[in-house]
DNA sequence: TATTGTTATACTCTATAACTATA
DNA sequence: TATAGTTATAGAGTATAACAATA
């Protein structure tokens, strides 16, 4: 990377480019840049069959252990028919397995099986690897720090 | 604090908040950043009737003058008949309407009425006014031009 | 043959409501 | 009464295929 900050940095509060009223809008921004992201993380995990939805509830219950799928939707801030679904399709590809939770009858413990473990590392070092090459426009890692901690900041 | 040393490691690149396995990942950034934004720019649109996407057809419509439907709907990386339901929409609230072409008969010209004009000036101010909203979490207008600047830059 | 607008259709993602079995 | 999981259903947003009119 041997750009110069100021090749970035837009000067103005007014963009020049021609079209810009339309491409200098937030909205704009993020849904192409979201574009852009989803592609690269598609086709990293392409090769592990699961899509980056299914990622992310791995990466929950990764957090959380064993965990009722109430407890993993309420987490990934979806609702619980939706983590059916998802749970169901992680199921039918043998990465995880729902049990009957023996201490309270209406819940289903969800965990990883042996190989959907293994099938997670693989797919989230694949993930992480798309995240570091989507980056890779910004100048240095700092910058990508940055932008992480920007948007951390804007989530509320 | 009494914890095993390797608990207390910071790693280098790692957050250490609980959960940022999850919320630290760009996705799960964006998804959600993108949703306040959306939530704020719904609310300010509304009193205009008309949502973000329409706004955007008419900020395409602004930027290249009265147009045929596939060129706003290339400008706007839509399908044409995507842009078939959104004029739809804009012209049975009269704010868009379509005309013949004579030139090329095969097309209509789709342009702004009087008053939709009018809607549009005031729909496009209250937008502007959501995105300094969803920005004022930001340190400053330089961060907000710089979240701005590396979203460019990550959409290619 | 190719292009513009249109319709019909389908797919993805998600949510709400209602059912069941448990508590 | 309330909760966990499930099913049925519907809505938003989008795309593909096929058609009519025109070039």
């Amino acid at each position: 990377m041997s750009r110069d900050a100021s090749d970035q940095v837009q000067r103005e509060s007014e963009p020049s480019e021609p079209g810009a009223e339309l491409t200098g809008r937030l909205g704009f921004l993020f849904k192409h840049a979201q574009q852009r992201l989803y592609e690269l993380t598609s086709a990293a995990l392409a090769p592990y069959g699961i899509n980056g939805r299914e990622l992310a509830v791995l990466l929950v219950l990764d957090a959380l252990g064993p965990t009722s799928q109430q407890d993993a939707a309420r987490r990934l801030g979806v609702d619980r028919t939706t983590m059916v679904a998802l749970i169901d399709a992680l199921e039918a590809k043998s990465v995880v397995v729902r049990r009957p939770y023996e201490e309270d009858r209406r819940r289903n413990v969800v965990e990883f099986t042996e190989r959907g473990r293994e099938l997670f590392r693989q797919a989230r070092a694949a993930s992480d690897e798309a995240e570091r090459r989507f980056l890779d426009p910004l100048l240095d890692d700092a910058a990508a720090e940055q932008l992480k901690a920007q948007l951390r900041a804007l989530c509320r």
